[in-house]
DNA sequence: CATATATTTTAGTTTCAACTAAATTTACGC
DNA sequence: GCGTAAATTTAGTTGAAACTAAAATATATG
């Protein structure tokens, strides 16, 4: 548990679901330094952890903090987000702490091929998928 | 800081510093999974951080928590140590949470070299060095 | 000064978490 | 059914943290 709140990237999006639910998508589109697909790795970690709830409406899956399972760091991470001086840190943070691949530019024009993928692997489209709640 | 007392390793070292000061070999030696070396990096990370107070002795180097840097999670790691069950956990973590290179066999009877040494450094032995408090 | 012990620092290695891009799944509307 | 939008999952990449081993530093002592 303290290792999921000890990436700025995931107490940012706790932040974002504190005090009200948000989408995935709403969230995703708050951290615009990350695709999609980074954002719901970060919510499915804070999940597992059982640091969010999750609830899942037509389309959408909307995720809300669970602040009583913080327990006493509930309140000092409140008070972080309240102070102004501490917003500027948490920018920085974001910036700092950033792993993983640098964005890409995409190629222009270039047909859509992968890396080390000669052939590609039978599609499975179409096949039905067991819903996961 | 919540980087720092996010690694398992680190905050068994806070546990061993928790209630008396302890020098780094006895730190160390509490640590048989791990070389001196390391130990002492993480006693550098936990001092950068503010987490222990150091006091030199002799050639002995004294650690101590800063219980109060800590601020509301000092209880809850001092919580955390007197439970029996959390204590397996933590073994587990150390296990599991293992980063870096594995220990690996001496070759025995091989002469001293290095990887990409292949001509040493001019040594410094004997040069006096500028004392570090 | 030489040797021994305690600790830190350096250089190089390995593992892993955070990421991207693409593919897939799911649900909606036509 | 088809197409599209929302979200997740998969496969692969990257950078940095955690480590090892060796060297350097520091202090004590004969």
């Amino acid at each position: 548990m303290l290792h999921v709140i000890a990436s700025p990237r995931r107490r940012e999006i706790l932040r974002l679901v504190w005090t009200e639910e948000r989408t995935a998508g709403d969230i995703a589109k708050a951290m615009p330094d990350v695709t999609f697909g980074a954002v719901s790795l970060q919510l499915k970690a804070l999940e597992q952890a059982g640091l969010v709830d999750t609830r899942r409406d037509r389309q959408f899956r909307y995720y809300r903090a669970r602040r009583e399972a913080l327990g006493p760091l509930a309140g000092h991470l409140e008070s972080m987000w309240n102070d102004a001086l501490w917003t500027l840190k948490l920018a920085a943070e974001l910036q700092e702490s950033r792993r993983g691949p640098r964005p890409r530019r995409r190629r222009r024009g270039s047909p859509p091929s992968r890396h080390g993928v000669p052939t590609s692997p039978p599609s499975r489209r179409g096949v039905p998928m067991k819903r996961k709640d």
